[in-house]
DNA sequence: GTGGTCTAGACCACG
DNA sequence: GTGGTCTAGACCACC
C-alpha cells in the first residue's frame, strides 16, 4: 500500500512518513493497528531496513505512532495525523501568502489568483 | 539590498534567487541595470563568492539576468521575473490541492480552508 | 493484581518485578505464599510465559522469591524485597545529586529544588 | 572535552546528547558557538560520524542547537539546554517521589529519606 | 520474530 | 571542507 518515487528529491523517509500520515487520516491505518514491521516493509519497498526505521521514528517523533520493541509498531493517534497535516498545510498556504504580499498583491488579488486556480 | 537568512533551511543560492527575482519584480532591478558583480556581493552577504555565482548561473537560467563576460551580469527581463514567479506559485498552490484532494478534501472545503487562512 | 502498561518503555518483565516487590513490602503477597503460575500470569497479563519466567528469574536472582521445581514459585523474603527497594531509591537519588553537582548545582539548592517538587 | 563510555547501557549517542546538554549549561559552550564537527569528533571519540549525526540531530530535535548543511553544527540556546534538563530532573525526581508513595510512603518520610541521601 | 544501536563505506548537495 | 541520505551487515535486548 505504501509506495514511494526513489528518483523524488524528497528523501525516502520522509516520503514513507507522509505515507504513512496519509493513511491515517483516510482509516486506512486506524488506531491501536499494527503497522508493517521494519523488515518486511524495507523488503516490500527494496530499500534498506534503516530506512525504514529512520521513517517511523519521525512518525514517533510527531506522535502518530509507537514503537513496542519486540512486537513492533502500532498506530497511536489518527487524530494526531490529521492535526499535524492540517498544520502543515496551513503553514504552507501562509508562507505562500506572505510571499505574494511582499510582492506586492493585496488579499483581494490573492483570493482572485487562488480561486482560478483551484476551479482551474 | 539582498538579504539572505543563514538559518533557514532554504539553501542561501535560492534564496538569492529569489530575492533578485523579486527585486526585478518590484522594479527595484529594471531592464539593462547591472547587478552588483559576484565579488562585492559576497562581501556584502559575508558568503562565499561560489554561492553568488551559483545563484546568478541560476537566474541566466531561467532567463532573468544575462553574463557579460568581463563586465557582470545584466537584468534580462522582469516581465519574465514575474512570469516565472507567478508560475511557481500556480505550482505550488496546485501541488498543495492535489495533496489536500488525495486526504479526502472536496474543492468546497479546500476553498473554505483557503479562505479562511487568506483572512485569518 | 499484578498490572502491566505495554506501551511503557520499561520492558514488561521489569514491570512485573517490580510490581512483585511492590506487593511483597505492601504484605498483599506473605511470606510462604504461592505466587500466580507462569502459565496463569500470562494468560492474564496475555503476555508471553517466557517474559513472566523471565521476571520471576529475576525476582528470584535477587532473594525475593524461590522456585520449587514442579509446585511453582514462593515468596522468600518481604524484608528482602524491602531492603532491595530501598537501595534502588537511594541509588536512584545520589545518581541524581551527582548530576546536579555535575551541573554546578550546590547542595542547597539542590535542597530547595527537591523540597519544591517533593511539596508542589 | 565531550567523552562517552562505551560500555555503559545508555546508547552513545544519548551519552553525546547529555554532555553537549552539559556543555551548554556550564557555558563551555555558548550561543552561537560552532560545535565540533560531526567527522572530527566521530575520530576523537573513535565512533562512526552516523553515531554523532545521530547524537546531533536529538540536540537539534531539542532545539538545543543548530545544523547549517555545508557548514557545521551550531549552539543555539543554552537556556533551552538548560530548561530542558531541569524538566529532565523534576520529573525523575517525581517519578521517584511517586514509585515511594505507592509503597506507602508518606512525604514527611520520602523528606527524610531524601535529605539523609543528600547530606550523607 | 521484533525494534534499537552501531559500524563501514558510498554518494549527494551546499559553501 | 560541511552535513544529509542511503546501503549492507553486524550484534543486542525483548517477546
Amino acid at each position: 500500500m505504501i509506495q514511494i518515487d526513489p528518483r523524488s528529491t524528497i528523501p525516502i523517509f520522509e516520503q514513507i512518513f507522509y505515507q504513512v500520515r496519509k493513511m491515517m487520516i483516510l482509516n486506512i491505518f486506524n488506531e491501536h493497528d499494527q503497522l508493517p514491521t521494519v523488515r518486511q516493509l524495507a523488503r516490500d519497498l527494496g530499500v534498506n531496513p534503516n530506512t525504514i526505521s529512520k521513517a517511523y521514528s519521525l512518525c514517533e517523533q510527531h506522535q502518530l505512532i509507537q514503537s513496542r520493541p519486540g512486537l513492533g509498531y502500532f498506530v497511536l493517534s489518527p487524530e494526531n495525523a490529521k492535526n499535524h497535516a492540517m498544520k502543515d498545510f496551513k503553514n504552507s498556504f501562509q508562507d505562500l501568502f506572505k510571499q505574494l504580499r511582499d510582492l506586492g498583491f493585496n488579499d483581494e488579488s490573492i483570493y482572485q489568483l487562488v480561486k482560478g486556480e483551484l476551479y482551474a
